[in-house]
DNA sequence: TCAAAAGTGTTCGTCTTACACCCATGA
DNA sequence: TCATGGGTGTAAGACGAACACTTTTGA
C-alpha cells in the first residue's frame, strides 16, 4: 500500500459517544461545543479524532475525558458513519458509541482545553449539531434501548440503592412505553440482577419503597425485556 | 483539526469481509493471496483500503470484486478491529464485514490484477493469515452465527427452490449443533421465510421432498432460532 | 421386503402478558 | 380517614423443547 496515493490519504477516524443520562424522568444526551473550528459555537455529540497510538476504544474515552472531564465510562460500539461529506476539513470516518453516566456522581465541565460548553438535552428537543451527529444521535438512541434490554448498561445510572419504581421510571422513560409493574418486578427480582439490601426508603405519605443495588457480579442470561 | 498533526496523520480504513459457504456439509471462509507486500503469499480474508470517495459498505463491496470477481453480495458490518500495530505500514483500522454467497451462483477468480490466488477453506482448517485476521474471523464466525438467526441472511445460500431437510443441515453445520427436524419444519413453515413451490425432489431410493423457495418479500419478525 | 430419508402431532414446561386489590405512610 | 404510591398472585395464551411412528421410493 502506498500511503502517498491520493486514494488513500488523508484519512481519520472520528470517535463520537452519544452520552445518556435521566434528569427529572427524562432522557437527556451529553452535548458539547468546541472551541474551534470547524463547527465552533455549534452543538455536538462528545468526541474528536483517534490518535495513531491508541485502540478505538482508548480513543473514545481519552476524547471523552478531554471533553468533559468524564472518566471511567463503559461505552460500548454500535455503528459506523461514513457518508463521504461528512467532515467539512479532510476524509473522516466515524465510529458511533453509547454510554450512560449518572448525574449525581459525575461532574461535567462545562469548559475545558477544548470546549466552551457542556450541557445535557433532552433526546426529543435536540438543537441542531454539526458534522452528521444528528444521524448518529438517532441511530444511538434506538441502539440504547436494544442495550438497556439485553445488557446491564442502567447498572451505571444506580450505583448506589435504589427502589424498583425508580428502576421502573427509567425502563419505561428509555423504551417510551408502560411495563406493567407485577411483570416488571417479577422478572427483575427472578433475574440475578439486583440484590435486595433489607433496607427501605421512606417518603412522605407514601409506603416506604425497599432499597435494591445491582449485583456486580451478575451476568445476564437473557433479556431484560 | 490539523492534518499534518503526527497524532492522526497516516491512518487508513481495512474494509474486512468473511465470506462464508457451504460446501458438502461444510462451512467454508474464502481466502485470497495478494499480489504484492505486505503479507504476499500470505492467505488473507477479503478485503483491503477504503478510496477517500466511498462509503464504508460502497468500499468493501469494491474490495470483494477486485479481489475476487464478486458482484452484488450482502454484506454486513459486525465489528471494527484497532490494535496499533495490526498492519505493518501504517495505522490501519479494520471494519469487519460478513457475507453469504451460493458456490454453485459465483464464479470466483482464482486471480485478479491484486490476487495470485483464492480458495475455499473449511473454517476448522484455517491456514496462517496475515494481519490479525485470525481474530477477525473468529469473531466473524461468531457474528455469522447470530445472523443466520436473526435475519435471513442464508437466503443467499439458496437463491433456487431447496428442500426443507437441506435447509436444516445448513443450519446445524453452522451452528454446530442439532436442531429437532419436526421443530424446525414447524418453525420455519409457520415463519412466512420460505414458501411452498408445490413441487417435490426425487432421490433415488427415498421419499420425495417437498421443494421450497425463500419469499422476496418476507421480514422477520423474530429469531429463526 | 428392505433400507433410507421425508413427513408429521402431541405433550409438557416455561415464559409472557394481562389484570385488581390491599398496605403503609404522613397529612 | 384519605390520598399517594408500593407491594403482591393468578390465569390464559404463546412459545420452545422433547419425543416416535408412518410414508414413499428404488433397489
Amino acid at each position: 500500500m502506498d500511503i502517498k496515493n491520493k486514494l488513500y490519504s488523508n484519512q481519520g477516524i472520528h470517535l463520537i459517544t452519544s452520552i445518556f443520562t435521566i434528569e427529572n424522568g427524562v432522557v437527556k444526551v451529553l452535548l458539547i461545543k468546541r472551541k474551534k473550528e470547524p463547527y465552533k459555537d455549534t452543538w455536538a455529540l462528545v468526541g474528536g479524532a483517534l490518535y495513531n497510538n491508541e485502540e478505538l476504544l482508548i480513543g473514545a474515552n481519552r476524547e471523552i475525558y478531554e471533553k468533559t472531564g468524564i472518566k471511567n465510562i463503559s461505552i460500548y460500539e454500535f455503528k459506523t458513519f461514513s457518508r463521504v461529506d461528512r467532515s467539512p476539513i479532510m476524509r473522516m470516518i466515524a465510529v458511533g458509541y453509547i454510554g450512560v453516566i449518572d448525574l449525581e456522581r459525575v461532574r461535567v465541565l462545562k469548559e475545558t482545553e477544548k470546549t466552551i460548553a457542556a450541557d445535557w438535552f433532552p433526546i426529543d428537543k435536540i438543537p441542531k449539531l454539526g458534522y452528521d451527529y444528528e444521524e448518529i444521535l438517532i441511530e444511538a438512541i434506538k441502539a440504547f434501548k436494544i442495550k438497556i434490554i439485553d445488557s446491564d448498561i442502567l447498572k451505571e445510572l444506580f450505583p448506589n440503592d435504589f427502589t424498583l419504581p425508580e428502576l421502573h421510571k427509567v425502563y419505561e422513560t428509555i423504551l417510551e412505553r408502560k411495563i406493567d409493574r407485577r411483570n416488571f418486578r417479577k422478572k427483575l427480582l427472578m433475574s440475578n440482577l439486583i440484590i435486595d439490601t433489607k433496607k427501605e426508603k421512606r417518603f412522605e405519605g407514601k409506603k416506604p419503597a425497599k432499597l435494591y443495588r445491582f449485583n456486580s457480579k451478575s451476568s445476564l442470561s437473557k433479556n431484560v425485556f
